[in-house]
DNA sequence: CGCCAGGCTAGCG
DNA sequence: CGCTAGCATGGC
């Protein structure tokens, strides 16, 4: 096992690892000392945070780990290979975090927003787990998402092992296109279960939600829908947590409730045109749009993060 | 009990 | 096309 750290100074604007791993945006990852229910077992803010980033594919073969943790010199890591490398991808450190405020913040509540999360990062998740994840996030609150994630883990996944510590795999894509519906709704997935199933059988044919990495914004987000379970909404989320599309703005219940409070002209019948009127208003500079409706890239979904992380805080205490 | 949660789909007009 | 009832589950 390699182990360093990565110098605060390296990391520019800062990094609150809780924040960016326990906000919703990602299911990926796991405390080493989580108990089923997260709120059972609260955050103490010096927690060790671990993810599979690739399962051994033989006997013979290594799987790859990683696991964080915030300590006053900056992010100390653990690896089967070079942490630093991954954390830095994973959690986007190489994001400016002062650089985007500066050319996006345009007004008191998003000042507000960032001033009360400071650090908060966006992910850069798995395509295939977050793709799962998302789909199981339709009407679903933020902790019972991530138990669910550890129910499929549980069930389905296998065992890696790194010098006696064992972590779970989340299931491959031909694993979990095996499960029938039935099992999937005993594990509490509701009316999602055929949705999961249907498109991990869909990836294990070979239609990989990597493949919308490659296309414009407008068009990784509509070929995205053609998984069951993945409308406008849950596409964004792919779009802006695994693909790398900044610009996207996921409008859930919050962030259309934070619409019509603080952007009422934003507010349109059709979520592609309240989309497109959001991600301009969030953009912040450059907010040109061409013929098609594409919005020129922006770091809007990082305001995004911010505002659903703020708002919602905000309304439990 | 009713309402809500990082919504989507099938089936209507 | 656009619109909406129905869909699972658990917490408050």
């Amino acid at each position: 096992m390699e182990r360093g750290t990565i110098p605060a100074s390296d990391i520019p604007g800062g990094l609150d690892l809780q924040a960016t791993l326990e906000s919703g945006q990602s299911y990926c990852w796991r405390r080493t000392d989580e108990m089923m229910y997260a709120e059972a077992n609260p955050p103490t803010g010096g927690d060790w945070y671990q993810t599979v980033i690739r399962a051994a594919a033989s006997p013979t073969d290594q799987s790859e780990i990683l696991r964080v943790q915030q300590g006053a010199e900056g992010l100390h890591w653990e690896s089967t290979t070079d942490g630093a490398v991954l954390a830095r991808r994973f959690l986007r450190l190489d994001d400016d975090l002062h650089s985007i405020r500066r050319k996006t913040c345009s007004d008191d509540l998003q000042e507000t927003a960032w001033d009360a999360y400071r650090g908060l990062r966006l992910v850069d998740g798995p395509p295939f787990r977050t793709l799962v994840s998302f789909i199981c996030s339709s009407q679903m609150r933020v902790e019972r998402i991530h138990e669910m994630q550890i129910s499929l883990a549980r069930e389905y996944g296998v065992d890696v092992e790194t010098e006696g510590q064992t972590i779970r795999t989340f299931p491959t894509p031909p694993r979990l296109s095996a499960v029938t519906e039935s099992e999937l709704r005993e594990l509490g997935l509701g009316y999602r279960a055929p949705y999961v199933r249907e498109t991990a059988e869909m990836v294990a044919n070979g239609t990989s939600p990597k493949t919308a990495m490659d296309m414009a914004y407008p068009d990784a987000r509509e070929w995205l829908t053609q998984y069951p379970g993945v409308g406008p909404k849950v596409a964004d989320c792919i779009c802006l947590f695994s693909l790398g599309f900044t610009q996207a703005v996921p409008i859930d219940t919050w962030i259309r409730s934070a619409i019509a409070d603080h952007y009422p002209s934003c507010t349109h019948d059709k979520y592609a045109a309240t989309s497109r009127a959001i991600r301009e208003q969030l953009g912040g500079d450059n907010p040109a749009s061409d013929s098609s409706g594409n919005v020129a890239d922006s770091y809007a979904g990082y305001v995004q993060t911010y505002l659903f992380h703020y708002l919602r805080s905000r309304s439990r205490g």
